[in-house]
DNA sequence: TTGTATGCGTTATCAG
DNA sequence: CTGATAACGCATACAA
């Protein structure tokens, strides 16, 4: 026995099907005797409201807005950065009603994912290269796409946060304390990627990791970079023990993309009998708080990542109503901590093994 | 101009409609001309796949898990326990494919609802009574929904924390260091509840809430309980600041709901000019590390969260095999800090003013 | 392997 | 205010 339709509904109180249909959606006025009828029919057949699928077919929305999060999405939770910004975009889009729907960009069988998910709208975040194909794929539909921290494309509004010009403040910050020997721990250079060091061979897929490293070029152009896997404190100690190991002299400063990956760095210099900032000057990214690194405050760039996501959310609404949106560019704020001071000379060399 | 459609592709390729569909969905076998000639023809007429709302009403199944999270959803985000529960039941998923909604309960005016959306089933957080409407409502369809920490009725499963047992738990720990005199912080007793003492005309509504008030209420049944609007350092310290400025002894410990709540208690109780735990003891709940407590370590109940959430998906994933899944209690573990200490009596009784 | 026919459950539209 | 009609865009059973 199939479940009730609206149809079944309507041939129970003895109306037409359309006229059942305006007693749910309440979209023209019906009599009260007519209202009375159906309700009761429908109660009768334990018919609870138009089915969501087929409503949303017919109307062509579903009320569902999909948030693409790199591979991310398990993992997203852990990163403040991103539960901030999410916030900030459930925030903006509270006033058009429609629902975050959290989707992964890999798509590796898994059903949903921006070619399959009902939605009327995308929001990506940190798109990498690789998120391209489907967007090129879903441009044909006339779905509204706002990038956050990436580039999707002509035509598609980004909000963008000034990560070349910020990584290179805080950059220049560190070489006015008078360092030369500088290392970078930096985010992950593609979606699932590999720790490792960054050579003119490997290939920056990920947005923010590509600006971050350009801005901290700017500054220190010779820098040696190692890629974390992730933003973690966990994968910062990895990158911060494969520096310190690393041939030629010490660093005398590390500059991490992420704060949570400057607190990694910070624990393994310490764990190498180093201080900081009196050996080894530390800045991290994002300004967010991160556990472990008490007593001391990170020098750190503070980004508004709570604006971030209603910048999108408002860009999204707008789209939807048929306006067009422009990109926008947020900028972030130095905020000095006490893991950078002057420069020293490292006292022992540190002789790399290569066992 | 219409967007095309599969049958449009299908007549400019010169085929049938259903063997178009074939192409894309390759549930079976096609020749490869036959492909070609499609796959030429949709790249002509722009299309990009099939529509996914169509596809979804005509399969039955949107590949969507609605997480319906009381009017919680602007806020979840910044509740660390949320997260990670979150964060378990994306894991939880993850096999199944599905992507995770974000629904909140009020559904005032708003378009998403666990009425409306286009979910293949439901996860219920912290749901509170309010919400039995809505799920009667869907129960006519044979929608799964899985409830976490709260009752949604027969043959609902719930995945359920021991809130009660725990709760006193640790009241018995507060009780065994010779406290007497003992108020109570709680959490919301209604969705978008406001502030205040809770008597025995407030009805409490959400059942961690309600259940936690219970486990308190074995071990003190005369302590006063002043709700919280929400989760939160700040009104942790309000129902501090109202617990301490009220008529009576001054308590000497305060038992807190969520660890947030504690830390916001901790920090009135100082600025108060009392001392933890020498003045005020102080517990939380939920074992979840928060911002502000340090030096001190919160005596606290730590709760599986991430555990909760991907029962919640192991469930969900059965219900859709079309598996019975059945309800699972989860257990909470005591942690002993620093924050609660020996009873001694209020040095100098707080006289309130009743100006 | 391909084509034919038939709904999936609704809701705009427009005439009465 | 109500009813008839016509899509919305697709995927499956079955026959050829």
């Amino acid at each position: 026995m199939r479940r009730a339709t609206i149809a079944d509904v309507a041939r129970e109180a003895g109306v037409a099907a359309s006229t059942a249909s305006v007693v749910f959606s309440g979209k023209t006025p019906v009599s009260t005797s007519t209202r009375t009828k159906v309700l009761a029919a429908a109660e009768q057949l334990g018919y609870t409201g138009p089915d969501p699928r087929a409503a949303s077919l017919r109307r062509g929305r579903s009320g569902i807005v999909g948030v693409v999060m790199g591979d991310r999405v398990r993992t997203a939770f852990r990163d403040p950065v991103t539960t901030v910004m999410l916030d900030g975009l459930a925030e903006g889009m509270a006033e058009h009603g429609a629902g975050l729907l959290l989707l992964r960009d890999d798509s590796a069988g898994g059903e949903p994912s921006i070619r399959t998910a009902p939605a009327d709208a995308f929001v990506l975040v940190g798109c990498s290269t690789g998120l391209r194909a489907s967007v090129d794929a879903i441009r044909g539909r006339d779905i509204p796409i706002v990038v956050i921290e990436g580039d999707a494309g002509p035509g598609i509004p980004q909000i963008l946060l000034d990560n070349r010009d910020a990584q290179a403040e805080i950059a220049r910050h560190v070489r006015a304390l008078g360092h030369r020997d500088v290392a970078l721990a930096t985010l992950p250079v593609s979606t699932g990627g590999q720790p490792g060091w960054i050579d003119a061979a490997t290939a920056v897929s990920i947005a923010v990791t590509h600006d971050r490293l350009l801005g901290a070029r700017d500054v220190f152009p010779a820098a040696a970079a190692y890629a974390a896997a992730r933003s973690s404190i966990d994968e910062g100690y990895a990158a911060a023990v494969a520096i310190l190991s690393a041939d030629g002299p010490r660093p005398t400063a590390i500059l991490a993309q992420s704060d949570l990956l400057a607190a990694g760095v910070i624990r393994a210099v310490q764990d190498a009998g180093l201080a900081v900032p009196d050996d080894v000057s530390v800045t991290g990214f994002d300004g967010v708080w991160v556990d472990g690194v008490a007593p001391l405050t990170l020098t750190t760039m503070v980004q508004p990542a709570a604006a971030k996501g209603r910048a999108a959310g408002a860009a999204v609404a707008a789209m939807l109503a048929g306006d067009a949106a422009a990109s926008i560019r947020l900028t972030s704020e130095f905020r000095s901590g006490n893991t950078t001071g002057p420069m020293r000379p490292p006292a022992t060399p540190v002789a790399s093994s290569s066992a």
